[in-house]
DNA sequence: TTATTATTTAGCAATTTTGCTAAATTTATG
DNA sequence: CATAAATTTAGCAAAATTGCTAAATAATAA
């Protein structure tokens, strides 16, 4: 029963994502990402947007979650960074039904 | 100031899109009219899911305020299709960003 | 005109999401 | 070890979303 079927996950991977990118916040700090050249530590993130670093974290972790972003520490920063590739194949599986 | 710039519409666009695509009902029903053929009554629709009338009025709203269906009258009826071409549109420009 | 069918609107309760402040955690540095 | 810097966690209040029932509307049929 742990394991789920192709068709699952792909369901899955549906709603994270589409859950991820469905707040202005969580697509302008993609969007920020990008302008970056895809890598900036948590503190550089908040400076760019007018909210307070608890509601970014949290917005941080929903991205991750659904994979559109990656995540290393640097002793004690944290560095995030854009996966153009899961936003790629996800939206275009999704696109790919309407086609 | 009631004229928006084709940024400003675009980033509306992707607000209203992504918002009605957050929802796994919304989507649900996207894959439903696609599956029959594009072109279904607000009953059909209904029979097709596990909520009430009400609530499913209401996604198919979302989902055409967002321009993913189209509606037209029939005498009592209400006719929703898809509308692909949108799906495909604002979804592709979104991703382009990320080429 | 009345009744019927198809659908939407109103309005409310439950749930989820968002944003905040304050406190905790983690790693490096003096 | 004590302090500082970077970030997360806890916990709460406000706002948004979802689902429901009951009532309203619109077009057609009897």
């Amino acid at each position: 029963m742990a394991t789920k079927s192709r068709a699952e996950r792909e369901l899955m991977d549906f709603d994270m994502v589409f859950k991820a990118l469905a707040h202005p916040s969580r697509r302008y700090i993609l969007t920020v990402l990008l302008a970056k050249g895809d890598e900036m530590n948590a503190g550089e993130i908040v400076s760019k947007l007018s909210h307070k670093w608890p509601t970014i974290t949290r917005h941080l972790r929903q991205l991750e979650h659904a994979g559109l972003v990656k995540v290393k520490k640097v002793s004690t920063q944290v560095v995030y960074h854009l996966n153009k590739e899961r936003m790629q194949s996800v939206l275009e599986n999704w696109l790919q039904f309407f086609k």
